[in-house]
DNA sequence: GCTACGTATTTGACTAGTCAAAATATAGTA
DNA sequence: TACTATATTTTGACTAGTCAAATACGTAGC
């Protein structure tokens, strides 16, 4: 049985290298990530190594194994339901859900998490859009792509944000951007770095920035 | 911040206290409760000593002070509404609430705590019977007596199971002896040992052994 | 080919919690 | 009072996870 603490350093292992389109995650990523200083995240890693959660190329960085990216679906799926939980249930607000989760996460028995799963009704997505990996592993994501990918003029349904960040999603939140808004795409511009929205219902414009774009999914129609 | 382990033990100190009738605790005692050998017990207690949640009596034993009482009686709290929970909206066993609690109730927030308290609609036993401290810390017990100490031929209705054994409380749910159901007390012969029981609602009748009547607290009618 | 810089690793030390086993205190009995 | 059984405490050692600081690589630029 894994501790909390290897549960952790796998899930962030997995998120990382979703992040850099899955090659190794350095050193230097994993322990900024986790909040401990370099040395003990290579020590942690020759650990997960031994134990076969992980590939450890000395000097390079870390990967996932099978045996580990197995692990790392699971606590996903644990975090992502516990956070839809929190927040359709027990009415908790965007910004307080994710730390609450982080902490419940690695305390829950998988028959709590799949009890918890049968009341909620078996959702797909977490309130952020993100997919919640089946009690078997399996993960399937709506297609979508980045919001600054998109082409003007166009329909668009948010999809998912990819970020924790409390900050940001209560401040999308604020501009209804969250997973089954629809907004028309009015202009994106590579040369101000500007994406502006207009939201179909209330007609109301928005305007981001080009990175915080980036990390917005959203499916065109 | 409390660690888990001193939470647990915290906890485990209030219940000896309890069944102890509030006087000190000795170290075999509460090690065996921890499941730890009794010089883990000693080393941990001289510690809980040290930051005042217990006084420490040397070879005697340990009391909870006032600061330790308060922590106890929030883990209570958070154990009883966890078991609430489960049982009611997860659907749990009453065989399987005990042990998911036991790991749920040290990663809890209080904010998680004071949702789910609203969500269950404030209430005031936990499926034992056993009374919920509110978020004040106040915990306040019906007035019932141990089914052992009841005369013969009176009506009662079981107050609450004071055992945390699930082979005990799967055992008397068979026998339909669980909070709010009522009995009328047939016999209760200290020669014999035993206390027999019939069903106010299907007539069957149970007999069972003094000290497991000792555990059951009823109201008499 | 050499140097400098940034990243990675190693080392030694620390904390919380635990156990096994030796040492000590207490209380009951003769 | 002396002895014994039992509870308690002490000691030394171990594990998991962590940090700070010294050290070792590797590569980009000269």
């Amino acid at each position: 049985m894994p501790s909390s603490t290897v549960e952790q350093y796998i899930k962030i292992i997995y998120t990382q290298q979703e992040h850099l389109g899955r090659s190794v995650v350095p050193m230097k990523r994993l322990s900024e990530a986790m909040g401990v200083t370099p040395g003990t995240a290579t020590t942690m890693v020759k650990h997960l190594d031994d134990v076969k959660l992980v590939s450890y190329h000395p000097r390079q960085g870390v990967l996932l194994t099978t045996k580990g990216e197995n692990l790392a679906l699971r606590m996903l799926r644990r975090h992502r339901l516990i956070e839809t939980f929190l927040e359709q249930v027990l009415g908790y607000d965007w910004s307080e859900v994710h730390t609450d989760a982080e902490r419940l996460e690695h305390a829950v028995s998988d028959r709590f998490i799949d009890k918890l799963e049968q009341y909620l009704g078996y959702p797909d997505v977490d309130p952020h859009g993100d997919p919640i990996p089946s009690s078997s592993g399996s993960i399937e994501s709506a297609i979508s792509v980045p919001l600054n990918a998109c082409g003007a003029d166009r329909r668009v349904r948010i999809v998912r944000l990819l970020d924790d960040d409390p900050e940001f999603l209560v401040c999308m939140k604020s501009y209804l951007i969250f997973p089954g808004q629809e907004f028309i795409l009015k202009n994106s511009s590579a040369i101000t770095g500007t994406v502006t929205l207009e939201h179909s219902d209330t007609l109301k414009p928005v305007t981001i920035g080009y990175d915080a774009a980036g990390r917005i999914l959203v499916s065109e129609r």
